[in-house]
DNA sequence: GTCTATAGCCCGATAGAC
DNA sequence: GTCTATCGGGCTATAGAC
């Protein structure tokens, strides 16, 4: 664990913060008063308030696409790579709950960075959709829309943020294997 | 078809640029110059910019506490009221899917209604939940973790409103029956 | 590295003419 | 019902003392 320097600090308070209320409805004395020092203060360490939004977002939309280039190289089952896809997302989530708030909810506020991190997405999808596709080429996937599934999937995952913090009990690979399970699996009986 | 009066005009576009950009980003001014009038001119139709919040999420969350009322009123299966839940939820997005945006989005910029808003929200997962929980009881539902089903299932159902828009080819019908055949059946074979 | 003070701008909302 | 003009205040960010 690295030592945490006075923007980290900056950063993971700013993260919470646009958890609760999003970025647009967040001041620099609100974060600022959380951190216990003046709005002034701040500008010491970052250069911008856009700036803080933008180390958030960019650099989890970039552990996302190392992590499915990852699961497309590896040589398994396409149900195998949902589920590693499902462990992806909770683990990343896992790591930074709150980010993952601002990855969601406030991508449009990004200024310079707004395209790339579009592209990040747009591949993601495209990867993740192949996936289900080539699954049921293969027939390890029912026959149904294969956005229909990526969305329901998609959604639930991106979701995470929000019911991870609820359930700090459960650890992280029993949460991912029931996720699979129902996500896969279905529920009836 | 009701006439739309010019308040229901202001609602409607206020619902637009409250899903593109959030509440607190979209100002005033914003709404009018995308009206085509002033500012000022919208406080002759409305009183602050917070009742137009207020009027967009407590309609739609009354719709689906009715929802929900009637579907645990009907005598029918467990898997049935789960395709009811789906069915709501679709037809609830298709109609006002701007609106969604602003109900998952923006519930906790609202004021006076804050409380209230929670108290319909706690009771519709409430609700939610005991009937997945008496599916399994019932030997209808696979006996999994009740509350990563219900997570699963309302996030994606949460989310329709990014995902409707895209799709306007799909009727509400055949988005509902694939939604369900999904979420409930599982996707592998 | 934090402070006080403040520049320059934008915010929601109101007053009152037409 | 829409306009122009404006109030009082909050916003991000900077200057410069300590």
């Amino acid at each position: 664990m690295k030592t945490e320097t006075r923007k980290d600090e900056i950063i993971n308070t700013a993260s919470k913060l646009f958890k609760e209320k999003g970025y647009s409805a967040v001041t620099m004395r609100d974060l600022a008063t959380a951190m216990g020092i003046k709005a002034a203060s701040l500008y010491n360490h970052i250069n911008s308030k856009q700036e803080i939004l933008k180390a958030i977002i960019i650099s989890i939309a970039e552990e996302f696409t190392n992590g499915m280039n990852t699961i497309i190289q590896s040589e398994t089952s396409n149900i195998s790579k949902l589920e590693s896809i499902v462990t992806l997302h909770v683990n990343i989530t896992a790591n930074n709950t709150n980010g993952m708030a601002s990855l969601n909810n406030d991508w449009m506020h990004l200024e310079d960075q707004l395209d790339y991190y579009l592209q990040l997405r747009n591949e993601y999808e495209d990867n993740f959709l192949n996936i289900i596709k080539e699954g049921i080429s293969a027939s390890e996937i029912k026959n149904s829309n294969p956005e229909i599934i990526m969305f329901s999937m998609l959604t639930t995952l991106r979701s995470l943020y929000l019911w991870i913090p609820k359930k700090e009990d459960l650890n992280a690979n029993d949460l991912a294997n029931s996720l699979s399970e129902v996500l896969i699996g279905g529920i009836n009986n």
